[in-house]
DNA sequence: CGTCTGATTGACAAATTTCAAATGTAGTGG
DNA sequence: CCACTACATTTGAAATTTGTCAATCAGACG
């Protein structure tokens, strides 16, 4: 979820900022009663729900920009985990402060119902994503997804490092991750990415996106 | 989404009451701009996105007291298409109205928002089911979820008419039709359900939780 | 009565997972 | 700096699940 800049500037009045976080910090746990929602300034951070079995399902990798902890308003109480993948700078915004801040302020409280309502509709790309697409389609557009978030934040779009493993990125798309390495090394034979470990240097977008299903021209 | 009655007591004075719809028609397509949101009196909607390549992602079917298109409000349309299941009453929420409200009625304001973070919230639950589970657990889970939303309503959790067709199951829980019509007649034999076309009765829920990864009393 | 759509069932094919083993990488402490 | 350990990755082969194709059946409705 991306807020913008004149927005987050009314929010620098009750934010805490500048909350570092090493590489396996937990920002939240599940069942913990929620006192701030997230924004994260640097790093990555990954949120996950536990199933009663125990599995983990990642539900996200959230990069700078976005919010994190929105899952929790309905119940006061956070349903999912989120836990740093490197280290990290995070706004803590409390959430009382802030619903008080958006009785008075009609812009933000917009902005919020609008961040959550993206939230939304992005969950249900990746539900199309995961229910229609195969494993090819699925890391295509993860990795596509990823290239236009870096970009979007000035870094490269075309070079980047994986902050996940495999296994993780097979545990977000439903995939093993045995099917995750697999396909990265189809895509560097195939000249579609160059990988070595968690670098990536996407070489043929117009290839990937024909793959992801996300036609460029004429399909 | 549920909508306490409290709550829709307040609406009542802006909301549009009573809008029929019959089987077929649509509350709003993908592309339109977005002037209302709409909750569910009577009837049972449909929630769908199609992808480029034109593939239809069921993302919900929406019961009585339930919200949908609140996935319209961050970019003012609507990225979906709503169409009823059956005969159907629709009450339309003009969406300019109730920000309005939401400005002066703090209680208002927090329940959209905590509408929309459950919302977020059950999308999480969702991709949990389909990234993880395998079709069994998928279609044990769906029949579960739906027979606990028809309590809810004071109807029969036991015994109830599905309003949906094989193929939007399949569409809905990422399986082929066959798969679901095959898992039913499993199921049927295995005495967990009784189903005749589209009215199943549940005949025994512990299996079914069991089955579908909640367990009840020991894992 | 015939037609249409939805449902069922079987046989086969394809995609993906699982199991297994080998290799590579990074970090730790001597 | 090296050896050692733990963890991540790669790759192959076999097994499994689910999808696809095809035929048939059942009910609804004009």
């Amino acid at each position: 979820m991306m807020l913008p800049d004149a927005e987050i500037q009314h929010l620098d009045n009750i934010v805490n900022r500048g909350k570092p976080m090493d590489k396996g910090d937990m920002l939240f746990s599940a069942g913990q009663s929620m006192i701030s929602i997230f924004a994260i300034r640097t790093g990555c951070i990954k949120t996950y729900t536990v199933s009663p079995e125990g599995d983990e399902q990642i539900t996200g990798f959230h990069l700078p920009g976005e919010i994190v902890g929105l899952d929790a308003i309905n119940s006061e109480r956070h349903p999912s985990f989120a836990k740093a993948m490197t280290t990290s700078m995070i706004c803590e915004i409390p959430y009382q402060k802030l619903d008080d801040l958006t009785a008075v302020m009609p812009g933000l409280r917009r902005q919020m119902v609008k961040i959550m309502s993206q939230e939304i509709m992005e969950e249900q790309k990746l539900l199309l994503l995961l229910n229609r697409k195969n494993a090819n389609e699925r890391l295509a557009a993860f990795l596509l997804n990823l290239s236009a978030r870096y970009g979007k934040q000035g870094f490269s779009s075309s070079r980047f490092n994986l902050v996940m493993t495999r296994n993780e990125i097979g545990n977000y798309l439903g995939l093993a991750l045995e099917t995750v390495s697999r396909l990265m090394s189809r895509f560097h034979e195939d000249g579609l990415i160059r990988v070595q470990n968690r670098e990536i240097d996407i070489l043929d977008f117009d290839a990937l996106y024909e793959l992801a299903g996300i036609p460029c021209h004429k399909d």
